[in-house]
DNA sequence: TCTGTTATTATCACATTGATAATAACTAAA
DNA sequence: TTTAGTTATTATCAATGTGATAATAACAGA
């Protein structure tokens, strides 16, 4: 057997970026909706970066895989059992941790808005976006972080993701794990807009995501204007 | 100290799928040059998967970070010290070392034909290339490797390094990596169609990559047809 | 001067995209 | 019944990018 198996070898954890949408509901009459892209964040109450906000996640058991092991810790921590996940990268810097070497399996993560609802309160969401060149997150106008509010190299990780989120939805079908089963393209383009934090014409926007979308023949039933067309997400291509 | 510290958990390793360019000069009198992609591999002389090929890498030391544990065994196999590296993925499954759970975190490598002709005779370098949707690398007409030649999950991480080349190589900068300093148009078009195994045409590929480089004021001095003029990769922009 | 070779530019048809305008469908109020 | 207000959807034009093909340029040797 070979001898690096009685070594002392690196740590591994996981850090999930979980990402979903959150429609606030404007009071006005007849007013469209403000959507948000948010992200789950908790407060750690043990050292290192006591009171700092961090990423769910722990370290990786030897019989596990990343994907279970974040499922397991945010099942824990929430009741939710349906999160897409992808690997986002491996964060291997030596003094990442200050206890010991510990690699960061990162994921990014997705999830629609009624399985995001049902998350107690051990977490919370965060509203998300860059502001210029950097990362802000706040939640209900009362709590704003910024970078040196993140403990861990998290803060970094959260920046990768997004980047990642906002690069891959130009090119992939991900952004349908952030919408129900059924979405009007509002909704979808309303959903892009919060990702990439600019606004985007409604006909060219239809037509960038024509490939992408099957439409049903169910219509909404708002009140006072045009109803919309529902649509699902195309299988095939 | 938290008592995880304290738990069996899992070895972490690198893998390089590093790529480089070969120029196959023509015998026959004024010819264009065949150039290929090649893979950096060797044959493992030792259980498990022994005489399988495989990639380059090693067991991650508790102070190393994996470019430089990378680093370090390809010179340590070849002399060579300049390789550019991005990290691609990290593997997981629980079966993929019979030994013992190990994470690989496997890495993207480029470098060019003038460093790759540095490495001695533990590793071999072996064109590769997909044929109908899978990968196959051969050595001087009389090797020739399949899925089933590799050892590991190695096969995987190819395939996944040759697909991320494919894809990066159409919006970013790292053919440069395969290229010497000064390169012909020409040249970089051959890298490009090695990479993605297929034609283009000359005036449309120049089109398309005229933001990315710039030009001198040397040529080639080939003889028998008109010299082409030499390029660099461009810096801003 | 002509031929063979590689390098480079020009051109046309077509597709894609940003910007803007026009039209459609609904409710509520006048 | 008409009109105003709201959101949804389609049409159109100009500008830009792309695939395909042809034309031109520069060199060496016969």
């Amino acid at each position: 057997m070979d001898s690096i198996f009685n070594y002392e070898h690196p740590f591994v954890c996981t850090d999930a970026a979980i990402f979903t949408i959150n429609t606030q509901e404007s009071n006005s009459y007849r007013k469209l909706p403000d959507i948000n892209l948010e992200i789950l964040l908790y407060k750690r109450s043990t050292d290192p970066y006591h009171d700092k906000w961090c990423l769910p996640g722990g370290f990786l058991n030897n019989d596990e895989l990343p994907e279970d092991n974040i499922s397991r810790k945010i099942f824990e921590k929430a009741h939710v059992d349906q999160c897409y996940l992808e690997q986002l990268y491996t964060f291997c810097s030596l003094d990442r941790d200050p206890r010991a070497r510990v690699l960061s399996l990162s994921y990014l993560g997705l999830m629609n808005e009624a399985q995001s609802k049902k998350f107690t309160n051990e977490t919370t969401w965060f509203t998300v976006q860059f502001q210029n060149k950097d990362i802000i997150a706040f939640h209900n106008n009362e709590l704003t972080l910024t970078k040196q509010d993140f403990g861990f190299d998290h803060y970094h990780i959260i920046r990768m993701a997004l980047e990642r989120l906002q690069s891959k939805i130009l090119y992939s079908n991900i952004i349908f794990h952030l919408l129900p089963p059924e979405f009007t393209l509002t909704q979808l383009q309303n959903v892009y807009e919060a990702i990439l934090g600019k606004k985007d014409q409604a006909a060219n926007f239809r037509r960038k995501i024509n490939d992408l979308v099957q439409e049903t023949d169910k219509y909404t039933s708002d009140k006072g204007h045009r109803p919309a067309k529902l649509y699902t997400k195309k299988m095939e291509g």
